[in-house]
DNA sequence: GTCTATACGCGGATAGAC
DNA sequence: GTCTATCCGCGTATAGAC
């Protein structure tokens, strides 16, 4: 594969990333895309055929920051560690990747109709991983007796909220755009909900007991 | 206004809201909601006149519940009290108006290009009574130095994560539907969550310090 | 007021010249 | 491999019969 056919399908995908989740997968016009990028409208079709399949490898070119944000709960066993360390990786994917964020709430919201299979199935898996080991701290008394589904859902939500919903984090927060330090706000401010929470030892008193 | 006018123009709002929610603005087609409401396609124009403006009349019609949530924090000055029931009333809407939930999370994600801006104010204003609130209890002593637009970020992503996200919580959680029990536990998980995770001291404790 | 039949423009997709 | 010119279907919107 050439180096010009490489560069101009990178171009397409970051175009296609930003308007994509700036409108939505219906609302999206080829042309716009081809314009964002600076190429002609059938150079779009010529590498990707249909807009369909551009659709789909923007999600796999998106899938990336956002599985690997789980890392935390595979490094660790602390609780407070993790907990932490996966707030921190899921508002850095919200404030660094913020269209691949929308690109899948879109998605999911919508029911997944694009959304492949084997995507979904990774997502699953390390959500089964991620809950059986709250779920294993919850039984070692290391936390209180949280239900891991609802506590999930919770971190995913409120940290994608960031990115999802930035519209209403500007008008209400009357910033066009969150500094660094108002991400590390987030990001400390939620750790603390979370851990002192669900009554997580720290890892410092964990270690000591 | 006649009978049959109030109650067509009703069906067609019921049928529309459904779709947009699910479809979004962009993707769904008048003779969708048309042929949900059993009617035939112009009579959707001849009540709506367009699209666009029968949109704006769903955006209106579902405004109503999710600006009621917020009363708690009218009704009472109890940080316990009030958190609680604002949690309790966030996930009733997205249990019993699933369908506006999405409607408004869809067209915030974009930008709020339909959003009226009497709705957007009115929006504005409770947040600034909500966090001027929380703010005065954490300057009482009441609550720890949160962040109170974070919290309400916080807040808002938590509990509208049950409508807008249904999708991934049916999967995670391996169930079509939520029951009550679900939705029940949800609110006190999330009660619990927050009101620990602030240190918000309790009505009881409060009363009897 | 209601609905059948139709106009019209937009946007996805492609033929074919270069 | 690239891009101009064009096709064609779909979906919004409406004219006009009942």
């Amino acid at each position: 594969m050439s180096r010009i056919r490489e560069h101009n399908r990178e171009l397409i995908i970051q175009a296609a990333s930003e308007i994509f989740a700036d409108q939505g997968y219906a609302a999206t016009k080829i042309i716009e895309i081809a314009n964002r990028a600076g190429l002609p409208k059938p150079n779009v079709y010529y590498y990707f055929k249909s807009k369909e399949n551009l659709y789909r490898s923007v999600i796999e070119s998106v899938i990336d920051p956002l599985l690997q944000a789980a890392q935390p709960f595979y490094e660790d066993d602390d609780p407070a560690t993790v907990l932490e360390q996966y707030i921190i990786a899921k508002i850095k994917v919200s404030q660094q990747h913020p269209h691949a964020s929308k690109v899948f709430a879109s998605e999911i919201m919508h029911g997944a109709p694009h959304l492949p299979e084997d995507i979904a199935e990774k997502m699953m898996e390390q959500t089964i991983q991620s809950s059986n080991k709250i779920q294993s701290w919850v039984d070692r008394g290391l936390m209180d007796r949280v239900d891991p589904h609802h506590l999930l859902f919770t971190i995913w939500a409120a940290t994608q909220t960031y990115a999802d919903f930035d519209w209403q984090i500007s008008r209400v927060t009357g910033k066009d755009n969150l500094s660094q330090q108002d991400y590390d706000t987030a990001a400390q401010q939620l750790t603390q909900l979370i851990l002192k929470g669900c009554g997580v030892q720290t890892s410092k008193a964990a270690k000591a007991g």
